[in-house]
Order: structure tokens, then sequence, then C-alpha cells
DNA sequence: AGATTGCTTGACGTTAACGTAAATGTAACG
DNA sequence: CGTTACATTTACGTTAACGTCAAGCAATCT
């Protein structure tokens, strides 16, 4: 109950976060976690596993990890580097448009598979029918 | 205007489909396309045409190539295994599923995205006005 | 004939996101 | 102190869907 493990340990991560051990280590390399070291051994902090949580989303939502990186750098920024924050920014709505684009495409081939099911629903009823 | 041509030269399927050379070779390797040969020269027929279209709508759809040629040889087992189309319908319908699913979660990103740039458009004002 | 196109077949290169194995280190248990 | 249990770094392997040469044949233009 001591106060100092706002750390943990790489397995702890892993449980928590159902992810391996070379997925951790990897994104460190990415730049995408910055882990605290005790002696040769990654200590994950809150930042880690604030950061790792919005990782995995970015990632259910489909996004590189590149992408993700960007992003988090963009809830980063304390506000020191004006310049860099703006063209973030910019690069942050390019990167939406870009979602916007996504989802109308995908809405295009729901619909279309949604007609090919449609279609392909008659005719299995017409097999079943014929089964009988 | 001879009838022969039902039969179309690599450049004009690419032109046609706006696809590479590369790409129809590589589907041949993979059999999902079975052009005849004009001595050394591949010639694509009506029924590559409509294979071709069948492989590109699902390749909008998500569907790996190896999906698609699985579901393109069903088509082919001329309507005589039942079974196996039931299958391939259940298979669309889950994919359908995974894609709306994967919608919802966009519109969720795009929404979450979209709230910080509002913040991140605030925060760029408020630094115009104070670098003026 | 020579040169230009366009096609052919290899076959290696590329990107993303890790997996997996090897060699080594170290901390705690008994 | 020896073994077990994890940890670390390094580095090669994997999959998908082509890209990108390289080298050579074949028909056509000049």
């Amino acid at each position: 109950m001591q106060m100092t493990s706002d750390l943990m340990t790489i397995r702890q991560m892993c449980d928590a976060f159902d992810v391996t051990p070379r997925t951790l280590r990897f994104y460190e390399a990415k730049e995408l976690l910055f882990p605290q070291r005790d002696g040769t051994r990654r200590m994950f902090t809150r930042r880690d596993r604030a950061r790792l949580t919005l990782i995995l989303r970015g990632k259910r939502f489909g996004f590189s990890l590149e992408d993700i990186r960007q992003i988090l750098d963009l809830y980063d920024r304390d506000g020191s580097n004006h310049a860099q924050t703006i063209r973030t920014y910019e690069l942050a709505q390019a990167r939406l448009a870009q979602m916007e684009a996504q989802r109308a495409e995908l809405d295009v081939a729901i619909a279309e598979l949604k007609a090919e099911l449609d279609a392909g629903g008659a005719m299995i009823a017409g097999l079943r029918r014929a089964a009988e």
C-alpha cells in the first residue's frame, strides 16, 4: 500500500492491457511510450498507461501507429511551441478529413454489401424451399 | 469492328479497371484470373473481366484476396453446392457486421477528434490574439 | 536493319506490426 | 550457491499485396 507504485512492471502492463511484452517494447522503440528504468527494467508510469489506452483505442479505429504517435504528440504540446502546435493542428484536421472520407467509403461499401446480401438472401431462401 | 475481340490485352485491362499490369499478373499467379494466351501474351476474357469486377468490389468491402478467391470459387461451382453457398452468405454477413461496428467506432473517433480540434482551435485563437 | 514499344518471366524490395529465438542478466527462492 | 522465473537486447522471420528492377523476346515504326 505504498504510494510509490504508481509504477507498473512490463508484466503488470501486459496483464492489465492484454498485450505482449514485445508490443510494449515495440511501442517504446517507436516512441509511443516512455517508461522509466529501475536499473535495466522498464517501469511504466501513469502517463504511459494513459497513452497506451489511447494507442489501443486508436488501433481499434484503424489508425496506424504512426498516425497515433502524431496525434499523441498533439495532446502533449504544453503550448510552448506555438508554430509547431499550429502545424500539428492542421495535420490533425487533414487526418480528420481523411477519416470522414473513409467513413463515406465505408458507408458505400456497407450499402453495396447489404444489397448483395439481400439478393443472396432471396436466393438462399429459394434453396431452402427447394431442399424441403 | 470485329467480334473477335471479346478479348483484351493487359494494357486495355489496366486502362479499363485502373490497375497496373503487375496487379493483373499477380492475380493470375494467385489464381484469381485465368487469361488465355495469344502466343506468350495474356488475353483477358469476358469472364476475367467479370471476375476482376468482383475482386475489386470485394477489396472495397475489405476482403482479403484469399477470401475473394474462395468466394469466387464458390460462385464457380455452378450453384450445385448449396451448403457452401450458404456458408459464403454467412461469411459475408459476419463481414458486414464487422464493417458496421467499424463505422460506429469511426464515428466515435471522429467526434472525439473533432472535440479535440475545437479545443485546439480555441487555444490557437488565443495564441493568435496574444501574438498581436 | 536498327530502334522503339510493349509484353514476358523471374526475382528481390517494401511496409506494418509485431512474433520468435538466441544469448545474457539479475533477483528471489530454497 | 544453484535453479527457477522474468527481464533485457539484438536480430532475423512473417504476412499481404503489390512495386520495382533486370533481362530478354516480338512485333512495329523509320
